[in-house]
RNA sequence: GGCCCCAUCGUCUAAGAGGUUAGGACACCGCUCUUUCAAGGCGGCAGCAGGGGUUCGAGUCCCCUUGGGGCCA
């Protein structure tokens, strides 16, 4: 039966690459029909920070990665890792230290000033049996430490790399419980993953260095070793290590307020790392559990290409149907203060549907489409200046004017036939007309068709806001 | 600095366990459609880091160099 976990720290938000580390453990249980466990490694009270916890759990959630037991909390499972920490001391695999903070950081000073390599010169190692009970007796507090084997090659597999070596030399006498009773990460960890059945452990690439004190450590109880997979790492889109904040954003809950649909984000993390061969771009979270393959995993880290992500995002937002994309839409424009719903579901969904393909992210929306909820909409300056710059220009529009309001059945077809007679009538182009009206109804040059938004707008928006506009910018235009 | 990991277009990647004109996607550039912008269609640019081996044959296996990344400070 396979187990796995993600085991985030609550140091802050959901971290993308932290959702991609945990959509693989979520595939490979589901590929695997096993058990997706969420543990919350909050034994560092120093870096907790305040609502991550509820951060990663909505994150999970919205990426639609569902946890089947959990979430155990570290902080409450403090016993266990001291009595097997003590259980290490009794069989001679771990030590108790009691050197002070004061020495260790002179060590550490004198270690660099002459060059040496940094690290505990393991000097209690050395205690007596006797040293070590009286120092008990008086009270000075202790840390314990692995004893690692110092003449021992550790040698595990790692699942996509294979067989990893290092030293025992290179290895440190790591703490293992600190002196005021918490575990570290590593004894936490390892105990936790023994005690919860994790077969398969899957994390990130940066914790192949302490893998060998996990390894060592499952040797020292006495445990079976789980199946280690090191997942590459996500880089920065400048190649200059990994994905950070100050590269753009970086949460997951951030891509939901960018107007990132999830299903993008799942596709695009899942892509970064993992291929399921062939030609596949487009996968459903369902669909890759059938195509997952652990054993596809890239090695290499992956570049986090904002762009590809937004080109997914658009593809999603193309195929989604209008009703569901007017919904989705809906807090979008709330925030932005336009009540959306106010023009009823009808007319929402054809203003939706004419940017459904001209959009990247969801909240694009608000901004696009404001002239519909408002006249008071700023004109693209530059605009103004190409096409609304001349008097017969305006005459004209004026006399135009006129002639829409003889439409009865206000329809795209209807508006087009009717522009399109009135400037061969008038001998000018189409176009002569179509961009000036667009930048007066909608204050900008690229758009939707405009027989379409005027229809959208509906015949009276559409007079009252040329007849508005016109009056605005030839007063603008005199005043120049 | 020490240790560890990695290496196919600018980016993400494919190439069932050695034999390919090295494929796809994003981006970019043309053309097309067209009232603009998108979307779509068609086409283009672009890669096996370098050097040694092994082999009849290497992107694919081995070694070195270089480069990138991570961990420890």
């Amino acid at each position: 039966m396979v187990r796995v976990r993600f085991a985030p720290s609550p140091t802050g938000y959901l971290h993308v690459g932290g959702a991609r580390t945990a959509l693989y453990n979520w595939l490979f249980a589901k590929k695997n029909k096993g058990t997706f466990i969420l543990r919350i490694e909050d034994t560092d009270r120093t870096r907790y920070v305040p609502g991550s916890v509820e951060d990663i759990e909505e994150s999970l959630k919205w990426l639609g990665l569902n946890w089947d037991e959990g979430p155990y909390y570290q902080s409450e499972r403090i016993k266990l890792y001291r009595e097997h920490a003590e259980l290490l001391v009794s069989k001679g695999f771990a030590y108790r230290c009691f050197c002070s903070e004061e020495r260790l950081t002179k060590l550490r000073e004198e270690q660099s000033r002459s060059g040496l390599k940094p690290g505990y010169d393991r000097l209690c190692r050395g205690l007596t049996k006797e040293d070590v009970d009286s120092k008990v007796r008086q009270g000075i507090p202790y840390t314990i430490r692995l004893k690692v084997f110092l003449e021992r090659e550790i040698v595990f597999e790692d699942y996509l790399r294979g067989t990893i070596k290092v030293r025992g030399s290179e290895l440190e006498d790591i703490v293992l419980l600190k002196s005021d009773g918490f575990p570290t990460y590593h004894l936490a960890n390892v105990v936790d993953d023994y005690l919860m059945g994790v077969t398969h452990v899957m994390r990130a690439d940066e914790w192949i260095p302490s893998t060998p004190y996990h390894v060592f450590m499952y040797e020292a109880f006495g445990w079976q070793l789980p199946i280690f997979a090191h997942l590459p790492v996500i880089l920065a889109p400048d190649g200059k290590g990994k994905l950070s904040k100050r590269h753009g954003a970086t949460s997951v809950l951030e891509f939901r307020k960018m107007g990132v649909l999830p299903e993008a984000l799942v596709n695009f993390l899942a892509l970064l790392g993992w291929s399921p061969g062939g030609d596949r771009e487009i996968i459903s979270l369902e669909e890759m559990v059938e195509l997952f393959d652990l054993k596809k995993v890239g090695k290499r880290g992956s570049v986090f290409d904002f762009n590809k992500l937004f080109w997914m995002n658009s593809y999603y937002l193309r195929n989604k149907s209008v009703s569901e994309l007017a919904n989705l839409a809906l807090p979008f424009f709330e925030e932005k203060g336009i009540n959306a719903k106010s023009l009823g579901q009808e007319k929402l969904e054809k203003i939706i549907s004419l940017y459904q393909q001209r959009i990247k992210t969801l909240s694009e929306l608000p901004e696009l489409s404001m002239y519909f909820f408002t006249d008071d909409i700023p004109y693209d300056e530059e605009a103004l200046k190409n096409f609304l710059a001349k008097p017969e220009t305006f005459k004209i529009l004026e006399d135009f004017v006129k002639s829409l309001e003889g439409i009865t059945q206000f329809t795209k077809e209807n508006i087009e036939v009717t522009l399109r007679t009135f400037a061969e009538e008038r001998g000018v182009h189409p176009k002569e007309l179509i961009h000036p009206i667009r930048i007066l109804l909608t204050g900008r040059t690229v758009g939707p068709g405009l027989f379409e938004v005027m229809e959208v707008l509906g015949k009276d928006s559409c007079i009252r806001k040329l007849v508005v506009g016109l009056g605005r910018v030839k007063k603008d235009g005199t005043q120049d």
